[in-house]
DNA sequence: CCGACCGCAAGGGTATACCATTTTGGTACG
DNA sequence: CGTACCAAAATGGTATACCCTTGCGGTCGG
């Protein structure tokens, strides 16, 4: 996740128009220089990933603040898709406003005990809901599921006694879940997985050697889902899914009381905004 | 509204330049008149309120389209928050995009019998969540919620001895459930709770009477609710909860089934009355 | 020396103008 | 009479200019 991914790549038609300085002066006038209006249509959706990788990598320190002129300045677009873009990613939680109610100023989201706690139990219930589903699935819908489900738990028991093969593991788990989310629960829930589990990597980056010992236990538990799917048992299911993610919100709370907590204590600035000297006038 | 003297820049390519304006700074004449630019502060929420009483409420019709500029022009607001808000309220589920793919023309949510189920299935499971948090407080935490449980539930089983007072029923039903969601759920869930219920109204308008049956079958439910968080079994207390929105799902599709599904007739236009004639020329 | 006031800049909200694309309805041609 | 093409309009996306509120720092008076 380099800085800059604006230009070039993914066909963005309106990085074409490279304006490294956004002094607009000169011209208030007209449209004669705009380089394209409607032309890409889902520049809140290029907004929107770009922020969403740069909160969940890291970038983005947790707790800074957000900046919707900055930001726009940065990707080459207006403040209008900017702006949709940090809506959404206020409802979804990556991002959150900050003073006193009638003041919207942002920040990224704290990453808190209690917060981290929660986002598991709920992405836990979440899925419990899906693995419930999935096994109440008739058998012969439900078989195929199961067999993908092993050969993935399989493949994650083998990544940890190769060693510390680390990021594959994690995919491989968020793999694993995805496959009987994604495909037996309804849109909503879907919907509701996609926004909400990716603020689980997160905290999962920073509490990385954590997690890789949680993961290794996840396999054990795993094989219990996928008994219990394989059964046609759909409250074991649940419980298993459940208790699963209740472990794992467990050992993060753990990890966060010893490592400590990041970005609830604002006070980050990036640097960049020093333009403070200017002001030494008057 | 309608004193809209702008004509359309449809086809005067040829009229654009004559006007340079290069300078345009200090006077800023022809937009001094604008009524009130930033006066109200939300008034992107109070287009979401609006707009989202009016799809629950039924007054804007399941399936029926939604535009941007109507709702704006309807609002005496500019398109800039009413289409903040829509796009809330499609991140919610009250709105969704029909057309194809780059095509985001938006429509009020159909109210189907499988997106019912799933809503009902999943705002158990949020529920449940949180009743199972609410069995684990602690004792004295515990015991004015569940006396606050209580009060309500009795006052719901009078409502129903006295006769077919009907509204008041739906709200203190909802008034019991959001007694433990709001209370002890961490702000992730109580967020996604507030987002997500008020859905389940759209399909309780439509379907009273059914309702109605469901609810005076679930005062014997949530009895066993009070009880399992009375006596701090939170294994209890979730499957109690999830169970009673469980019943309340397999009656909703009983009665869509029955009733039929409302705005899933993917065809356009709600009513055709509208101005159309402007067209009269050619 | 400390506290209150003033003023500027920062930052989010709103209105508006423009653009690209898709839909639609009509007309002309087969 | 049906179909294909064309033009207008409908509709959502984007850029930009302006507004208002708030926070912060400096200056001035007690």
């Amino acid at each position: 996740m380099s800085g800059k991914p604006s230009q070039g790549s993914s066909g963005n038609r309106a990085a074409r128009f490279a304006k490294p300085a956004p002094r607009v002066r000169a011209s208030s006038g007209d449209v004669a220089r705009r380089p394209a209006a409607g032309a890409a249509r889902d520049n809140v959706s290029l907004a929107y990933e770009v922020l969403r990788g740069s909160i969940i990598s890291g970038e983005l320190p947790a707790g800074g603040r957000i900046v919707e002129r900055t930001i726009a300045a940065r990707l080459n677009l207006s403040r209008t898709p900017v702006r949709s873009a940090l809506h959404r990613l206020q409802q979804e939680g990556f991002v959150e406003p900050l003073g006193s109610g009638t003041d919207q100023r942002l920040t990224v989201a704290p990453l808190t005990q209690e917060d981290g706690r929660d986002l598991f139990l709920l992405i836990g219930h979440l899925e419990g809901l899906a693995a419930r589903q999935a096994a109440q699935l008739p058998g012969p819908a439900r078989q195929p599921l199961v067999r993908r489900l092993r050969t993935i738990n399989h493949d994650l028991a083998i990544e940890f006694r190769k060693g510390p093969g680390i990021n594959r593991s994690y995919e491989l788990d968020e793999q694993f879940h995805r496959t009987y989310v994604d495909d037996v629960a309804g849109p909503r829930v879907v919907a509701l997985h996609r926004a909400i589990k990716p603020q689980i990597e997160r905290y999962a980056r920073l509490y990385v050697s954590f997690l890789l010992d949680e993961l290794s236990l996840s396999v054990r538990e795993h094989a219990v889902i996928i008994r219990a799917i394989g059964a046609g048992l759909p409250a074991a299911a649940q419980r298993a899914v459940e208790t699963n993610w209740r472990n794992a919100a467990d050992r993060l709370a753990q990890a966060i009381a010893e490592h400590g907590e990041r970005g609830n204590w604002h006070l980050q600035r990036p640097p960049r905004d020093n333009t403070r000297r200017s002001r030494s006038r008057v």
